[in-house]
DNA sequence: AAACTACTTTACGTTTACGTAAACTTTATC
DNA sequence: GATAAAGTTTACGTAAACGTAAAGTAGTTT
């Protein structure tokens, strides 16, 4: 259980680090459901997982509607007609291909970054060579005085 | 050595499985520099790195101006200023440190993903339950006839 | 030479994911 | 009860990453 049940808007703009308007938007596009005082959304802890959710999704490249087709898709799986079932199983088995392409490419970036920042390094010992030699040149004949 | 040393828009966007659009728009950008004969662009391997990096790079949710902003600096780091070479480390730091957040998303999203699936499994198996139930109920008191 | 194919430029259109401003209401504070 | 603080709706604006259409060129095949 977490320890509180509902939440402001910004309560949660502050604790994602995202604007109101992001958060509003995500309603619009109904994949926030808060329900109202009056006019103020009240947050769930449900609609705090979700954001939570979209945010990731973000950060691994879904878009809005990629997030929100798998929240509709699982919200129908829940009522558990066998046909929703299988479907959920294959786009599972889906996004778990692309994760795996996912860790693929991560691993290939972070290899050229060690070869790069390898070379850097070596580019940057290759400077201080030269200003050694240049220090000591500079010991043996000075330039003035 | 590649076996091939230069290529047409074409091949690049069948072998990548990206319109010529994009291609063109990616050279509009700065992101991709080919030389011409008459108007007709001309890939060289070089080229066709890059839009295998730039493509990754989507895939990892990076911008074309993230991208190009990394060539564009691993273009001047190779002219080895050394503040070019300092500026470039931190920025693969920081590429680093993006690259661990997504594993951590992606490890999650593998998670999820298993307790997802189980669920469904375990849905599936109330179902085909319940259905042999039916069956025996059936045998045992026929409806008609 | 006509037609076909691959390539080109120019330029306007489209979708996504918000930013931003204006004008208004509700709730908390002094 | 005024005023600030937080929330609301409405609506127009914007950047990114192309799509798409139009109209032209260059080489090649028949």
């Amino acid at each position: 259980m977490d320890i509180k049940k509902t939440f402001s808007i910004s309560e949660l703009a502050k604790e994602f680090d995202v604007t109101t308007r992001s958060i509003r938007f995500y309603e619009d596009q109904e994949l926030l459901k808060p329900s109202r005082r009056g006019q103020t959304r009240i947050f769930s802890s449900k609609d705090r997982v979700r954001l939570k959710l979209i945010l990731r999704g973000k950060r691994m490249g879904f878009s809005l509607a990629e997030t929100k087709e798998l929240f509709d898709l699982w919200d129908e799986t829940l009522s558990g007609n066998e046909k929703q079932l299988h479907k959920m199983l294959t786009i599972l088995a889906n996004k778990r291909a692309q994760m795996e392409q996912q860790k693929n490419d991560i691993a290939q970036a972070e290899m050229e970054i060690d070869t790069a920042e390898t070379r850097c390094r070596e580019a940057l010992a290759e400077l201080q060579k030269k200003k050694k030699q240049q220090a000591r040149a500079d010991e043996e004949a000075p330039a003035d005085r």
